[in-house]
DNA sequence: ATCTTGAAACTACAGTTGTAGTACGACAGT
DNA sequence: ACTGTCGTACTACAACTGTAGTTTCAAGAT
């Protein structure tokens, strides 16, 4: 299989995704409709970013007769994988503990979420390289 | 105070700044030489992203005759935080604990690591503000 | 059959980024 | 004093992003 990979998108394309992220194959006015409380975009503004997107094989377009129904080309957890990976990358040292490190200073991360997560770790498994 | 805060850099930006925060105040000339191996970029776009990191406050200008040396104006740490907090908001529907499990589950981070952060979080301690 | 409406296609435009060339001015060597 | 050298300042330009207007076309309403 051909990996494309890395993906990284901006926050307001990440918006748009997110939305077919949620909703699968969606048309462009119920993406409209759906960013319309928070960020009140024209509808040819969706329209125009939701052709950029599809441009870049980040989403892909399917006509029904003269509407475009857009569906996510890539998961979200490959787009989480690449742009954690480019941010630690640099500014982290390429090291993942580093920003696992920032987080606790930062207090983002608190001794219990750390615990839970040593839970999962512990019952799920399957992690170890 | 002033909180000038939320400061979010290009992966090239960065790679510019880290200069600046290992060295301290840095000739124009110094930068360049010290990206040389990496990115063989003109002095000239060295010195233009410079001036536009200037223009943004991100690192302050000196004059010293003819030369310019620059050093940073936002710390790293900053730098982290803001980043760090956008990409949580907009991928990790901001909760930093989506961000911790995703790197458990990418297995950047292992049991090993977590432990040795709670074993910091019960010694140093410090992070209640 | 015509009018209205809604959606897509195309065009536009300013701001940022990556990249660098050209012009100009000061300093060092002869 | 003259000239090369080196560094800054200014200009350029393409790609990408955010934002939206204008044009066009087709389907539904009357």
């Amino acid at each position: 299989m051909k990996r494309s990979n890395h993906v990284s998108l901006s926050e307001l394309q990440i918006a748009l995704m997110r939305v077919l992220w949620d909703r699968g194959e969606t048309s462009t006015a119920d993406v409209v409709a759906a960013l319309a409380e928070e960020r009140g975009l024209a509808h040819t503004t969706i329209a125009t970013l939701l052709t950029r997107l599809e441009k870049r094989d980040v989403v892909i377009q399917r006509r029904d007769g003269r509407q475009l129904f857009y569906r996510a080309a890539v998961a979200e957890a490959d787009v989480r994988r690449s742009m954690v990976a480019d941010l630690i990358g640099s500014l982290f040292a390429g090291d993942a503990n580093e920003l696992l490190a920032h987080l606790v200073e930062e207090a983002e991360i608190g001794p219990g979420d750390l615990a839970r997560i040593r839970q999962r770790l512990q019952s799920g498994g399957g992690n170890e390289k």
